[in-house]
RNA sequence: GGGCGGGUAGCUCAGUUGGGAGAGCGUUGGCCUUACAAGCCGAAGGUCGCAGGUUCGAGACCUGUCCCGCCCA
């Protein structure tokens, strides 16, 4: 044994930083456009935002997938970048502004988007940062913005087309309207729920007299907007009505009673009042009865003229208020219902959405959409889990068409220009709507860009081509797309997935990639959504340099949008982690997430696992120790052919097969986890536990052989390296810097570069050994009862034993005897005798299906102890006799059963039989001692 | 109201075509055994949500039912 050349603990700090600056240097994460290729998309995220859980999360998985692909000689790209995210993006730096006591008006519209430039200038690098600190392997030569030029040209590129093909349209259409930010926003981006709320019951006069209509109604504000009040055309109570006017209360206009069938006779009153301009219901009970739309709002939903004068001008939760007390003043308000209602409110902004009637752009999806279906159906694009297929055709069956347009300034500007008499020229810049007004109007005209920028998820629909450089036919156009993988969160499914899916056979004719992995939400220990409101987030850098708890609360509770939330946060936070954070490193926050990958479900992240991988880490750099240890500057066999392996060999190199197997078949499948904890088994508990305990008295007996000596090295050695391998897509940082110092000791592949670069392990069927598993499984068994009879019997684990075996003659001599060597050591022996004749008294006894040990105890054990173990035995195994029995007695199972079952059956019958009985000698020898003492 | 996912050891979760219930953490007993105390060797702990059904046989398949979560209307 030589002086480690490895320190005694594993500290990932350095190691990491300097691995990936020089992978990045070296250019080993660049593609190459040519085949075979395999490509997998980033989720641009948001380019001033941080990463989270769920960016770890998913950015572990696929730079696992990729790196692996990448060991087999595929080449990769990982296409990275970020996301412009309008909205998201806008809001910080309006709030920026406000701090100043500025609006975005105030700037205008260039000086604010300078503005946002120079904020993403700021804080653009964060996320690629982390990113990097993950030790993401994508090709960052190739990083892309959504609003670089050639992305930005294939947006426009795209919209001029669709506008050609009758798919983009402009029109007067009601949507959702956020009056906090004062723009569009699509369905997908209003996020209804239930609040508490009231049904106001309102009287509406009939206009040629009589009793006064009762209408329901959740918002009474709307009432200076309605053209109709609606009951249900068989409801009995209302027929009478029907046909005739009321006269709307405070307006004093007349409005017809109509009788339309979406009314529920039995919500309210069963009489609902119709606000063609302002509910999304009624704007379509208004289409079918041709009611005028009477708009009431400005766009910061305050009232607007058309409203009488005294509620002019105010906010609508205010005119609520003053029309509630108005009406109660003339005798009109009947009755006020406590009630819950869905209500509606942006994602972003989370203001009460307004149903709001504009001119706006919009996709004509339907169409798009059939073929998405179509490639879904038909396996061209497949789901992992398979289940999310459904979630994708029920919204895509009843898909609406899709608002793209956005009051704001950061973004793609539309490209379309308005002459003075409105008429529209889309194309892909003003000088070319210049040419073409110039051939319309017959001179030169004036025109005007339309101010509003389109959707994020507009240009973000195109990432999987325009990042290739569509609408050129590029190289790496050909050679990577369509691509193989997308790994994203359900949240984005219709946002983004369904709409890549469109786009791009709209506009390359195939599917932009073969597989969607769709991976659940990262949530707390508790299972609560993470959120900076909640407090509860965890930043995957201080899990990967772990952070003292003051910093932690700092963190938690800075820039809270709710301040009055902070004391709550840090006491929850010193509850939960009282010393802070302790660095775990990129590998075991790696490791910990493919162990968490399971299918269907969301994660619930738990400190504890991440701890027990971080140790992980530690054991395979131990195991890794000691093998250098004992090969370094030792002769290691590299060229030698022909050395003398021990069974021991023969079975960890069977088993590191069926570990690439499983490895292999666990990628193929997207079963990280599985992934995970086969190598944790294999290298935990086959290499570690019992192969690297079997290697010591070999390599430490002075009077050994040196070619077994030398066949032990060099085994210990091909197992670690090709071990580092396999482990390498999973913790690329640990791995590369132990395979640096193992490799040179190996001649089973190239040792140059980096383990990066290194060929992905592939299966030698002959190195398969059932033979050698078969004996090893034996040697484990007696081993392990050996162990337990020690433990339970309290025996001192130093205490020196001698094993009396009983067993056939020639099974002692030709199999045991021959693995004593690997027996004797690990259940801590002196040595072991072959008992042929009866068995001796006062000893601890086990029976295994081969033989049966006895340990002499004279004078050492508690009679009592043992005999209580011995009947505990004896009734377990009674009742597995007992199942057993009943299932061979039973002539319906032998007819039905397969064949090889039933023969299992019998061979657990004379197993447990002969065990039992075993055991129940050794229990009457033992009566028969204390019958005696 | 419709759809989806989940309910397995104290906790977090596996359980591949139906054929002797598993892992990690935690608990617990014993060990400073010359790679690792971030370790080593043992042990305990489960009517697999509930009720029916199919089957020789169900944690797995079918029906119903109760909880929990998510999505859609």
């Amino acid at each position: 044994m030589t002086e480690p050349s490895l320190p005694k603990a594993y500290d990932p700090v350095g190691v990491e930083r300097r691995w990936y600056a020089q992978w990045e240097s070296s250019g080993y994460f660049a593609a190459q456009p040519a085949r075979p290729a395999y490509c997998i998309m980033i989720p641009p995220p948001n380019v001033t935002g941080t990463l989270h859980m769920g960016h770890a999360f998913q950015d572990t998985l696929m730079d696992a997938l990729i790196r692996q692909r990448r060991m087999r000689g595929e080449h990769t790209l990982w296409q990275t970048g970020t996301d412009h995210a309008g909205i998201a993006t806008q809001m910080v730096v309006e709030r920026q502004l406000a701090n100043e006591g500025k609006t975005r008006q105030d700037l205008g519209r260039d000086a604010f988007l300078e503005r946002v430039w120079q904020w993403k200038a700021q804080s653009g690098g964060t996320i690629v940062h982390q990113l990097r600190r993950l030790g993401a392997s994508c090709d960052w030569t190739r990083e892309a913005f959504t609003m670089d030029a050639h992305l930005s040209r294939a947006v426009r590129e795209v919209f001029v087309r669709l506008y050609g093909e009758g798919l983009i349209y402009r029109g007067t259409r009601l949507v959702n309207w956020d009056p906090v930010l004062h723009t569009a926003v699509s369905d997908l981006e209003v996020v209804s729920e239930e609040e508490e709320g009231f049904l106001w019951h309102l009287r509406y006069p009939l206009a040629d007299g009589g009793a006064p209509l009762i209408v329901a109604t959740t918002r009474p504000e709307t009432l200076l907007g309605d053209t109709a009040v609606a009951v249900h055309p068989d409801d009995e109570r209302y027929q009478h009505l029907i046909g005739r006017e009321v006269i709307l209360p405070l307006v004093g206009r007349h409005i017809p009673v109509i009788a339309d069938e979406s009314v529920k006779p039995d919500f309210g009153s069963g009489c609902v009042k119709i606000t063609p301009a302002h509910d999304f219901n009624d704007h379509e009970v208004g289409k079918r009865h041709q009611l005028p739309q009477i708009n009431i709002f400005t766009a910061h939903a305050t009232l607007n003229d058309t409203v009488p004068l005294p509620y002019r001008g105010l906010d609508r939760y205010v005119a609520r208020q003053r029309i509630v007390a108005d009406l109660e003043a003339q005798g009109l308000l009947d009755k006020v219902v406590p009630h819950r209602l869905m209500i509606p409110r942006g994602d972003r902004s989370k203001a009460v959405v307004e149903p709001f009637l504009t001119d706006q752009w919009f996709v004509r999806v339907a169409p798009l959409a059939e073929e998405a279906i179509r490639v879904v159906e038909d396996g061209r694009v497949s789901f992992v889990p398979e289940s999310w297929q459904k979630t994708y055709f029920e919204w895509m069956h009843h898909i609406q068409d899709w608002c793209i347009s956005r009051q704001i300034w950061w973004g793609h500007r539309i490209p379309a220009w308005y002459g003075p008499d409105g008429h529209i020229f889309v194309c892909h810049d003003a000088e070319t709507a210049q040419q073409q007004a110039r051939n319309h109007y017959g001179r030169e005209t004036v025109l005007t860009q339309d101010p509003d920028v389109l959707d994020t998820w507009f240009s973000s629909a195109l990432w999987p081509f325009s990042t290739l450089g569509w609408p050129d036919q590029t190289p790496e156009l050909t050679a990577f797309y369509p691509t193989d993988v997308l790994v994203t969160g359900f949240d984005i499914l219709f946002f983004w997935v369904a709409r890549m899916i469109m786009m791009g056979l709209k506009f390359t004719g195939q599917v932009p990639f073969r597989t969607v992995y769709i991976t659940g939400l990262v949530r707390d220990g508790e299972g609560h959504k993470m959120s900076k409101s909640k407090g509860n987030v965890l930043d995957p850098l201080d899990l990967i340099d772990g952070i003292d708890l003051e910093s932690l609360v700092q963190k938690r509770t800075r820039d809270l949008l709710q301040p009055q939330l902070a004391a709550r946060i840090e006491a929850a936070t010193r509850k939960e982690f009282p010393q802070g954070i302790p660095a775990f490193g990129t590998d075991a926050l790696r490791f910990t997430m493919a162990s968490l990958a399971t299918q269907g479900r969301d994660i619930k992240f738990d400190l504890g696992r991440m701890e027990g991988y971080r140790n992980f880490c530690n054991k395979l750099w131990n195991a890794a120790r000691f093998v250098l240890m004992n090969t370094e500057g030792q002769a290691c066999g590299q060229t030698l052919q022909g050395l003398p392996y021990t069974v021991a060999d023969h079975w960890i190199l069977s088993r590191l097969q069926r570990t690439i197997l499983g490895v292999d078949g666990a990628f193929a499948k997207y079963r990280f986890d599985e992934a995970a904890t086969t190598l944790y088994h294999f290298l935990w508990g086959d290499f570690c536990d019992w192969y690297l305990e079997w290697v010591k008295p070999i390599l430490y007996n002075p009077e050994g052989r040196e070619e077994e000596q030398v066949a032990t090295r060099r085994t210990m050695l091909q197992v670690l390296e090709t071990a580092l391998r396999l482990l390498h897509p999973l913790m690329p940082f640990i791995t590369e810097e132990l395979w640096q110092k193992v490799v040179p000791w190996t001649r089973t592949i190239q040792s140059e570069g980096s383990i990066m670069q290194a060929p992905w392990p592939q299966v030698e069927e002959n190195l398969l050994d059932p033979q050698a598993e078969e004996r090893i499984h034996f040697v484990q068994e007696v081993v392990g009862a050996v162990r337990t009879m020690r433990s339970e019997m309290g025996i001192p684990p130093g205490q020196k034993l001698t094993l009396l075996v009983a067993g056939d003659a020639d099974f002692l001599r030709e199999v045991f005897a021959r693995l004593q060597g690997m027996i004797l050591p690990l259940a801590r022996l002196s040595g072991w005798q072959p008992l042929l004749g009866e068995a001796p008294t006062g000893c601890a006894t086990a029976v295994l299906p081969q033989v049966s040990l006895f340990i002499p105890l004279q004078g050492v054990i508690d009679w009592e102890a043992e005999s209580a173990r011995l009947l505990k035995e004896i009734t377990r195994l009674d009742s597995e006799l007992e199942r057993v029995r009943g299932k061979l007695a039973n002539p319906a199972f032998l007819a039905h059963a397969k064949a090889d079952v039933v023969q299992k059956e019998q061979q657990k019958e004379r197993e447990f039989q002969e065990k039992r009985q075993g055991i129940h000698e050794a229990w009457q020898r033992i009566q028969a001692i204390r019958r005696a003492s």
